[in-house]
DNA sequence: CATGAATGAGGCTTCATTCAT
DNA sequence: AATGAATGAAGCCTCATTCAT
């Protein structure tokens, strides 16, 4: 079972949804399809299972992060853009699904995930506004800031590569770097 | 012809390739399937056309916007952003699908793209150098707050909506402050 | 197309609607799959084109012998029991079938179908009702007596063989006697 | 095991024997798969401990019924008849199954079968010869005769509703009446 | 007695593509 | 320049059944 959640998790973020058919993932888990079958309700619920995974992962990680933080606006934002970038270094293969599958998912569930990802902009708009409220970001469009930070940080998937010459730590530290500068905090 | 390929690029920008067929796309071109293929090779070409049709349009956009600025770093990066801006606000669809999309490209089609993708890069590059070169930016990661513009005016096609509340002009001065701003321009 | 319409009805009658495969009714027509399915929507619809072409035969039988006959309730009723005895020994393997198989029709076409059938039954009730009216029939009970004729007509497909030694005419003869005895024709 | 035998009776009655899965009985009856193949050894042996169950309580009604009445043909037919009403309306649904499923029993099962309708053709046969020959059933063609009043009995079960205007008796006042019209009884 | 898990065959349907006309 | 018809491969999924535990 975990040998076909991963199988599917490769397959979806080395393909795509449509590319990939239900006899890819029996193979690459080494199962039979009728196996996969007994365990899945079928390709869309195995989608909604490794988008769901991951995003929890990200939620916990984001969670664990916030709470280490001292409670000030601009240290958590801190927590947040670091948590953001080492979850797109360390789960870069789904990070890239999470954002381009969701499109496929039939409503019934692509309500419970669109759900989560309210929770997320929520938690990164809390953050801003806290921060603009208080007097410590000083930007003049915190929306706009808060989908830069995002946008920024969600963009690593696309080019980081582990193997190259950026460690992760440096990668963080040019992130919140940069995130403090595009909300403008003093 | 023309409504050929109008119908593949809302087909692949409403479906994606994967899961949008040929039948799909003769339908809503209001021709018979032979039609299709005799004006076009396959599937393939007909994603490769819309993809390079969209590039080229930002390109002679980004050409038209750089060739009206006054000849320094902080004007280039102005006109840069505001063509991309008003580029993914007019084309909201295949923008996306752009930037998606390309992966199913076969390698002979993906190759030709990629170059035009390069040149873009090199053109946001060599802008944010000279500023930096120049003294005009002082970000000390010109390729991050390279990628973060990009990828905050990419962004915008996933959640503006024309008949929202800000105008494009609006916008492209907010994104012109916030990409000055990422580079530090002074 | 033709031969597509056959073979399904040859194999539905056979083999009953869900023992019988696609693949069947390909082989049996001496076409392949895919061409089958540029004919027809599906499996259903193939059910539905057999059983409607049956139905319909089975009405124009039934008006011509009607509009050839007398017009009185008697001679309506001897030409639509002959018309039905002829179509069930004319069609045996249908017959059964649009009897047994209306039931794995889907609601959209069972709609269709059932308009026909309820055609059918004002059809005889008219012609019975007509009779009592008239006091030519003296039955008790001239709806039960109609489901009594029906049902009788209907069995005929389940034991005649068309080689054994009662000719349909004497099995007209038979039928119709039997009719007037049930309704109590004076 | 009785409630195997119940949930694959509804099952067939509702589906009929191919839309069945041995799941949807398994599920309906509450136990898993493996439960059910202990008990019984697969689909075929389901069909046929349902169908013969139900045939076998007819059998058993009919000889009440005939051991309650009197010794004369006409007697005889009342007492089946009225068995047969009772059977149709008291076991609806099976007793259309039965009609319907015989065909998908597999040779072996079905032989087992075939010998008990025999059994019944050859009593309702033997009334209606034994009142022909005593003079007390006028009817010139006994065989259709026979079946015309079986057709008729087994056509209740698609019609009759137990919650509409007609009570048993009723219809089985009527059924007698009209099967002794059948045979032109004295 | 009963279970969870697995299997291989087969179900219906759609695909991108071709070809004779 | 366009068509209706056809094709073989592949799509997702369910089937009746078995077996180790």
């Amino acid at each position: 079972m975990a040998a076909i959640h991963a199988a599917a998790r490769e397959a979806f973020a080395e393909q795509g949804y449509h590319a990939t058919s239900v006899r890819d993932i029996a193979r690459r888990a080494g199962v039979s399809m009728a196996a996969l079958y007994y365990h899945y309700e079928g390709k869309q619920e195995l989608l909604f299972a490794v988008l769901r995974e991951s995003v929890e992962d990200y939620f916990v990680t984001c969670e664990h992060a916030l709470a280490a933080a001292p409670d000030d606006p601009a240290a958590h934002l801190d927590a947040l853009v670091g948590a953001t970038v080492r979850y797109r270094v360390r789960r870069r293969a789904e990070s890239t699904l999470n954002l381009i599958e969701v499109r496929n998912l039939e409503p019934r569930y692509r309500k419970l995930l669109d759900a989560r990802v309210d929770t997320a902009t929520r938690m990164w708009a809390g953050i801003i506004d806290d921060g603009v409220r208080a007097g410590v970001f000083a930007t003049a469009w915190p929306d706009d800031a808060r989908r830069a930070v995002i946008a920024m940080c969600n963009a690593i998937a696309d080019w980081y590569r582990p193997e190259g010459a950026v460690t992760v730590d440096e990668l963080v530290e040019r992130y919140v770097g940069l995130a403090r500068t595009i909300v403008a905090c003093s």
